[in-house]
DNA sequence: CTCAGTCATGACACCGGTTACCATCGCCGG
DNA sequence: CCGGCGATGGTAACCGGTGTCATGACTGAG
C-alpha cells in the first residue's frame, strides 16, 4: 500500500490540515474491529450493564442470562478494554518495581516471584531501574508513578532505604512495600530480610570450623543490610569468645572491585585472616580474585564466605559457601502485601512486618583454618 | 478512622446495598483531589480542548493563552491522566518485555537498555517472563498482550526464534521486535546478532594462538544460536584448515551443569582438546568447573573461550576470554525501532535488519597450547 | 472597503467501560 | 385482588481525556 512517509511531518507544518494526526492510517489496517461491550450487549439482546454484571462477577443475574452471555463473549473472544476499565475503577492494575541494584539475578528473581502472585491478583508490572544518584532521582520516580498512574510500588534496597523517597510515596498516596533489612517504616510496608540474625549464622559456621582469626569486608555503611550484618556478625563472634577486631574490618562496596581491594588489604595483613566474610557474592569473588592472584588457596590457606547465593557462588571453583536470600519468595510475598493493600483489604491495626531468614549453604570454600 | 472490615464481604451477601463497592472509602483518604483538565479549563477560562491542545504541543494555540495555560498547569501540579488519554488515544504507551532466558544479566541490560529509549519517547516497559515449555504459554503471552493492550512487545532469545510465537502477534496486530540470531523474519521485526561472525573471530583467535586441536561445546541445537555459532566456528576453522572433528563437538545447554558434563567427556579424549569454545559463558563456567575437579590448568592445560561477557566472565579465575554482546545497546535499538513502528513511521519500503556484531574481549583464559 | 483565507478557540460527540438510580416483573401475604 | 418486596434489567451520567467541525477575529489582497 502507498505508504505517506510522513515521518513525523504532522508537526511541523503550521498550515497542516486541521488537526488531523496519522493515527488511522495504521488503526484501520486491523481486518475486524475489536468488540466492546456494546456489542456483546447485542448479540446477547441486553443492556450493557447487564453485560458489565457478567463480567464483574455481580451476583445480581439470572443463572440463565449470565450463562447466554458468558457464552457469546467466549464466542466472539471480547475482552473489554483496560484502560476503560482503569478510567471507570480508578485504578490501572499496574504495579511498579523500583530498582537501583546491581545484582541482576537478585532483581530478575524478584521481579519473577513478584509477577507470580501480581498476575493472579490480575496486575501486570512495569519495572524502573533508577539511579540514587541522579539528580532527578526523586522526579524520575514520581513521574514514573503518575505518568501510568500505578496502583503502587515495591522497591528494592538500596534504594528501598531511602527516607524521602519513601515521604514521596506516602505524600503521593501511593502504596509502597519496601524490601529491606531493617524496620525503617510501618511494618505494613515491609518485606524484611533477617541480616543480623543471618550474619549470625555465619559466626556460628566459622566458630565451629574452629577459625579465631576471622575478617569481614562489609558493603557501604550507608547500606543499612551492611550495616546489620557487620554488627549481628560481630556480636555472634563476641558471644562465642571471638573478636572482630577494627584492622580485620573492611568497608567495601558490595563490588567485585572492592572485594579484591579489600582481601588485598586484609591478607597483607600479619598475622592475616583465615577466614574472610564477604559482604555479598560479588565481594566474595573478589576475594577469590586477590586469593588466585596472590597464590592463596581456597579453603586451605582461606576461608570465604558469601552472601546472596547469586549464581555466581556455584559457578567459582572452589564452589562459595554464603547465605541463600529466598529471593523469589520475597517477590511474591511483596506482590502479595501489596495486592492486599492496593485491594483496601488486610489494613487491619497491627500486622507484623513480613520476615524471611537467610540460611547458610556450605560449599567448598569454608573449611578449617590452615595452620 | 473506623475500618469497616469489610474484607471483601462484598460480593457475599445477595442483598447487599444496591452495588456499592468498597471503592469511594479509599478514594478519598486523599486530601486534596487530583486536578482534571477540566478545573485547568476553568482556571485559565478557556475550554478543555485548548488546555488539550496545550498538553499535546498543537501549534494552533496563541503563544500567551500556551503561556497563561502552561503556568497553571505547572503550578497546580496538573498531569493528565494517563487511562482517558489511552482511552482517547487508543494507546496504552506501554510496551511488552517477553523474555525466556536464564542468563539475568543478559535480561536486565537489554531491559535497563530498552528502557532509556522508551521513556524518552513516553512508553513504560512491563515485563513478562515465561516458560515456553508451559502448556498455557501462547495464551499467556496473549492475555498479557491484550490484558493491557499493549503497543507493542520485543521479546529475547530463544522464545523469539518460536514461529508460532510470531505469528501470533502478527494475527493480533500488535507490533514486535525479535532479538535473534538469524534472519528469520521481515528485517523490520529484527535485531540481529551477528553469531556467524562473532564465532569466526573466536576461531581466528585460536588460530593465531597456534591451537591445533580445538573443541566445542554447542548450545542446544534448538537454539538459532547454537547453530549460527556452531557453523560460523566451524566453517572459519575449515579456512584456516584446521577442522572440527565431531568428536569435538559436543550439545550442551547453555547451561552449568550440561558444560562441566560436556567438558568432562571432551576432557576424557585422547590426545584431548587444548582449547575449548565454549557456547556462553555459564557453559565456560562449566567447563572451568572440571578443569577444577581434574586438575586441569586454564589456560597453561587448556584454553577456554565464553560467549556474552557477562558478569561471570570477569569474576572467573582466570578471567574468561569471551565475546561482547552490546546488550544495553541492543536494547536500546530495539526499542527505538519497536516505537518507530508503533508511531507508524520509519516504516519505509525495504529497511534492513538492525544488526550488531560481538567483540572478542581477550583475557587471562585463553594463551597457546601447552604441549 | 470587501472578501477570502488563517488562525485561535469552543461546543459536542466519543473512546469503552462503570456507577447511581430508576423501572419493571414475578411472587408473596394480607 | 392488591400492595409490597426482592430480583433484574435499563437509562443516563460520568471517568478524563481527544477528534471533528463550526465560528469568530484578524489579516492581506484586490
Amino acid at each position: 500500500m502507498p505508504r505517506k512517509s510522513a515521518t513525523r511531518v504532522v508537526r511541523l507544518p503550521a498550515k497542516a490540515r486541521p488537526e488531523s494526526r496519522a493515527a488511522e492510517q495504521t488503526a484501520v489496517v486491523s481486518a475486524e474491529r475489536k468488540h466492546t461491550i456494546n456489542d456483546i450487549a447485542r448479540l446477547a439482546n441486553v443492556s450493557k450493564k447487564t453485560v458489565s454484571r457478567v463480567i464483574n462477577e455481580s451476583p445480581f443475574v439470572r443463572e440463565e442470562t449470565r450463562k447466554r452471555i458468558t457464552e457469546i463473549i467466549k464466542r466472539v473472544g471480547f475482552t473489554p478494554d483496560p484502560q476503560a476499565r482503569a478510567l471507570a475503577f480508578r485504578r490501572s492494575f499496574l504495579i511498579g518495581l523500583i530498582y537501583d541494584n546491581p545484582n541482576a539475578p537478585y532483581v530478575i528473581n524478584f521481579q519473577e516471584g513478584a509477577l507470580g502472585a501480581l498476575r493472579r491478583a490480575g496486575y501486570e508490572l512495569v519495572v524502573h531501574p533508577c539511579d540514587r544518584h541522579s539528580e532527578e532521582f526523586l522526579s524520575d520516580i514520581r513521574r514514573f508513578i503518575t505518568r501510568q498512574k500505578l496502583d503502587g510500588v515495591m522497591m528494592l534496597p538500596p534504594v528501598s532505604e531511602n527516607p524521602v523517597l519513601a515521604d514521596m510515596l506516602r505524600k503521593l498516596d501511593c502504596p509502597y512495600i519496601r524490601v529491606i533489612s531493617a524496620a525503617l517504616d510501618d511494618p505494613r510496608n515491609l518485606i524484611m530480610s533477617m541480616d543480623r540474625q543471618s550474619a549470625a549464622e555465619v559466626a556460628e559456621h566459622l566458630a565451629k570450623l574452629g577459625h579465631r582469626r576471622i575478617a569481614m569486608i562489609m558493603g557501604p555503611r550507608t547500606f543499612r543490610s551492611a550495616i546489620e550484618r557487620l554488627e549481628g556478625f560481630s556480636n555472634a563472634l563476641a558471644d562465642r569468645g571471638l573478636s572482630l577486631p577494627p584492622e580485620f574490618i573492611a568497608e567495601g562496596a558490595y563490588t567485585f572491585e572492592s572485594g579484591a581491594a579489600c582481601a588485598d588489604a586484609l591478607l597483607a595483613r600479619s598475622p592475616r585472616p583465615t577466614a574472610i566474610f564477604a559482604g555479598n557474592d560479588e565481594t566474595a569473588a573478589g576475594v577469590y580474585r586477590t586469593a588466585y592472584l596472590r597464590g592463596v588457596k581456597i579453603p586451605d590457606d582461606l576461608t570465604v564466605i558469601g552472601f546472596d547465593d547469586s549464581p555466581l557462588a556455584s559457578r567459582l571453583c572452589p564452589s562459595l559457601t554464603t547465605m541463600r536470600q529466598p529471593i523469589r519468595d520475597m517477590g511474591r510475598m511483596a506482590a502479595e502485601k501489596l495486592v492486599a493493600k492496593v485491594a483496601g483489604i488486610a489494613d487491619g491495626p497491627a500486622i507484623a512486618a513480613t520476615t524471611v531468614l537467610p540460611h547458610l549453604v556450605a560449599r567448598e570454600s569454608s573449611g578449617p583454618p590452615g595452620k
